[in-house]
DNA sequence: GGGTGGCCTTGACCCAGATCAACGTAAGGA
DNA sequence: TCCTTACGTTGATCTGGGTCAAGGCCACCC
């Protein structure tokens, strides 16, 4: 967890940790200057709501630190989730005064924030943001698309994989480790989310999990503590090709 | 099917039909003007392919007319549609070279095409247009995430429901017609299509229509014209809040 | 210590939708 | 005219993953 004196000291974009990715990846320092006026920090728990769906939204932000996920509900109560936030990644609409979403942190999150009117105008003035959005958002959009395979046409076992390899990969380029070798991380999600995630139930995600241990195509300690031995192995098991490369 | 004609009557961006929805709404006439020598209309079959996954691509383009699907085929076959192209809806990515995904006229088809180099020369000048793209990428980023929901946790019945309910909305926004009083329209894809969006089966997909026309909750005639008496049923199928307005 | 609650696993059973198969209908085309 | 081919429907059967239920593990608190 951040605690307030690292919070302090990423206050100032020249040595923030996304500076490189984030929405001001593009902007001169002049320009920085600008956004740090109308920018301010905000943390919040893990399993608390950054923001519910239907709300008014007058911020618009990005994910410093931790993991926050995007899901919609039906009135039922079936839900699924349809972004997981990553640091870097960014929150809300431009031009949209209600949030779409429920957004949800999983983790302890660190959000650097812009209030909506005046990032708007800024937006307006400054192409280096308004064409590093519109970058990043056709990023998520390839994203979401590939999502829509693997919800629409993979098994269970092959969703699983598939979640795996992408949390892998997406841990490996923000340590900017390499994908062959071992890789191991920390699962960020509960059953119940990575379930909410795949279009399964959490006894499903469970039994495939441990059918993949059992197969050795990953290896658990604890419940969250993820070893891959074979990468292509599990790429394999995902259903992708194999050729697959460092996606970022 | 469009004739010589009317193909030639439409090069003229003033009266270009898809003129205030596609990516040149924005523009003024001077950058109308600029767009037009860069630009060519380019007929494609009912059936034929418009690019293939992983080829070049050195163009991007507008639906004028007609309808395509955007999907993608993993190596044993299966495929998942992954976005439907009605006019006005554009096609490829600026800074990328390679199709991400298989393009199909699933009907005749015209597309209003820019080679890409120039295109995207011409985005970087023109906020115009990088604006308007912005805001249609993140409106099929919404789309994707509702389909999403739809993959992930929607019944068969209720898959079918929402398909026939959005392409019913988007006849009706795109013919100006409201969404009280009986709806009609033509169905643009068959069995088949409509199996590879809803991640189902031809033969489920045939099964749950056949149940919604015994259920009354809509007509047939023949196989592909189908009329909606009441829209809020077929919106109570879908599973989807009731309240729904014309959403564009 | 024992209780409580969150998270996860495993088993038994069931059902929605996949699969396999047969048949219908309509539009060409020789 | 009949043959072929594409598209769609319907029936019979099978199965992957959902549902329901029991229990394990562990951190935290009284």
């Amino acid at each position: 967890m951040l605690n307030e004196r690292s919070l302090a000291a990423s206050q100032e974009c020249g040595d923030c940790p996304i500076r490189h990715r984030a929405v001001c990846a593009r902007c001169e320092s002049d320009e920085l200057l600008a956004l740090e006026e109308i920018k301010y920090y905000r943390k919040y728990e893990a399993g608390s709501h950054v923001i519910w769906s239907g709300d008014r939204m007058d911020f618009v932000g990005s994910v410093v630190s931790g993991i926050a996920t995007l899901s919609q509900t039906m009135e039922d109560g079936r839900t699924q989730m349809v972004g997981l936030l990553l640091p870097s990644d960014f929150v809300g609409r431009p031009g949209r005064t209600t949030a779409a979403y429920d957004v949800t942190a999983t983790t302890d999150l660190v959000m650097c924030c812009f209030r909506r009117a005046p990032f708007e105008q800024m937006m307006n003035r400054t192409p280096h943001i308004a064409h590093r959005l519109l970058e990043m958002t056709l990023d998520e959009l390839d994203a979401a698309r590939e999502w829509m395979l693997v919800l629409g046409r993979k098994t269970a076992r092959e969703k699983i994989a598939s979640l795996l390899s992408i949390i892998a990969r997406r841990d490996a380029s923000l340590n900017l480790r390499t994908t062959d070798g071992p890789l191991v991380f920390d699962l960020p999600l509960t059953r119940e989310a990575m379930a909410d995630y795949l279009g399964l139930t959490l006894e499903t995600v469970s039994r495939q999990m441990s059918a993949l241990r059992r197969d050795g195509v990953i290896q658990l300690e604890g419940k969250r503590h993820v070893t891959i031995p074979d990468m292509g192995l599990l790429m394999e098991e995902a259903g992708d090709d194999t050729d697959g490369g460092l996606l970022v």
